[in-house]
DNA sequence: TTCGTTTGTATAGAACAATAGACAAATAAC
DNA sequence: GTTATTTGTCTATTGTTCTATACAAACGAA
């Protein structure tokens, strides 16, 4: 068996600018494409995807308007921003650590909040009865100015009054429950699933249309094993891989 | 906040019918959608998206051609097939099983096998020295007569030489690694990246493009410690979900 | 300067996507 | 049988995407 040749689909509702532009962005993370800063040019890319030349400039466009290439007449196109965020999961570590070495600047954005009546979802995720009353937390975290994550967390309005207000003067999910004498708590369950970005994650994220996000649904729980939080989170899929370790 | 409202980006290079067929899809599976078995009108669904009825239709038609709805004159449009499958990461599950409760009917099939020098990442992976020679699987996954995952796998070819007819005649990895003497193994670490499928996955998953797949990249470790398999699977994110649980 | 290389711009035609309106065919209820 | 509802088919028109060809502008090296 032969590798398998980069190449595009005709004719199935997704253009083929935005397909080279989705293999170009992916190959330039896999250190398969421009790992010495440099993209081969134009005329060479547009035959090893057999497009015109217009449509594969198309694609560069995307990818420049995006911040990952940056093009100069006469002299060619460069990468301008490579490596992944690599999310670690596990029971005793939340998103937000274990990124301090591979990224300058990070922060948490809380975007919105709100007093509602529990989904079914959320209900049974946090084990609490249809309608009982929860805090919805909306929240949004760059990286080096960039955002990776937009998050819709739950949490039991009973027993955390107020969580919204501690939250926005902590900015940490973990100050917050500390607030309210939960010194730790533990990541239960994660279920990981994708799919295309919806126009509210693409506004929020950044992103152009078609873009894809991975998605993390996760209960966390006390040191007693009660659900204190569920969370949803929709990370940006070019730019974040989740690291699952399952060591013994 | 309101619940935001499904819609649709112009001129994006996504197609109008495509976004919203993956729309569908989604919306099905989440279970906002054809709950009880029947879609809504193409009338109602096409006002819904703000687009014409024969765009909407579009969308259908791919979506019954992948087998998700299936369409009636004069009776209406309907669900086909709807629940994700859940495949558990951890330590000491392996990924078909677990699955059994869910699928009536499944099997693995390989497709090809190749003896080749180990690339630089799968050298690491595996703890070996780069070009030393490795056991290349490509193997296929179907659940009810679909194919949910396709992955390739590496394993040290000294230790394990002829490893892909003993596959080809048991048909499990598990059952590949007793022959040599391994009774056991563990996952050790396990990689999630999401992206969209290329031309090898789209035809070998059956998938249209523009499709999304959900990327496991895993190390499996004897109960020694030393790596023994390192695969890259690459999972229909339409049908699958990956969990992870880390209970202590 | 001169030349070759590379990205940027322009124009026109072909292929595909989306809209619009009208009608046919199957189904279910009356 | 009649009627309303719903999916299926047809034709025409407009806008977007892709191709083809040509040339301009910037850069680097001889």
């Amino acid at each position: 068996m032969n590798e398998r040749e980069p190449a595009v689909t005709r004719k199935s509702g997704v253009a083929l600018w935005r397909q080279i532009a989705d293999q170009i962005r992916q190959a330039i993370g896999a250190g398969t494409l421009g790992a010495d800063g440099r993209l081969p040019t134009e005329i060479a890319l547009s035959e090893r995807f057999g497009v015109n030349r217009h449509t594969l400039r198309s694609a560069i466009a995307a990818l420049v308007q995006e911040g990952v290439l940056r093009a100069e007449q006469g002299r060619g196109t460069f990468v301008e921003s490579r490596q992944k965020l690599s999310y670690p999961i596990s029971a005793r570590t939340r998103f937000s650590t274990g990124l301090r070495e591979q990224t300058r600047e990070r922060r948490s954005i809380l975007l919105a909040d709100a007093l509602e009546p529990a989904s079914v979802r959320v209900a049974e995720a946090l084990g609490l009865a249809p309608e009982a009353p929860v805090i919805r937390l909306e929240t949004l975290s760059e990286a080096d100015g960039r955002p990776v994550s937009r998050a819709t967390s739950w949490f039991n309005a009973e027993r955390f009054p107020g969580f919204a207000q501690v939250y926005a003067e902590t900015g940490s999910i973990t100050l917050g429950f500390q607030y309210f004498g939960i010194s730790d708590y533990f990541r239960k369950s994660t279920l990981v699933s994708a799919r295309h970005a919806d126009t509210a994650d693409l506004a929020d994220l950044k992103l152009s249309a078609g873009a894809i996000v991975l998605v993390a649904r996760a209960i966390n729980v006390d040191p007693a094993g009660v659900p204190v939080q569920y969370a949803e989170t929709r990370f940006v899929a070019d730019r974040v891989e989740l690291s699952v370790s399952t060591e013994a």
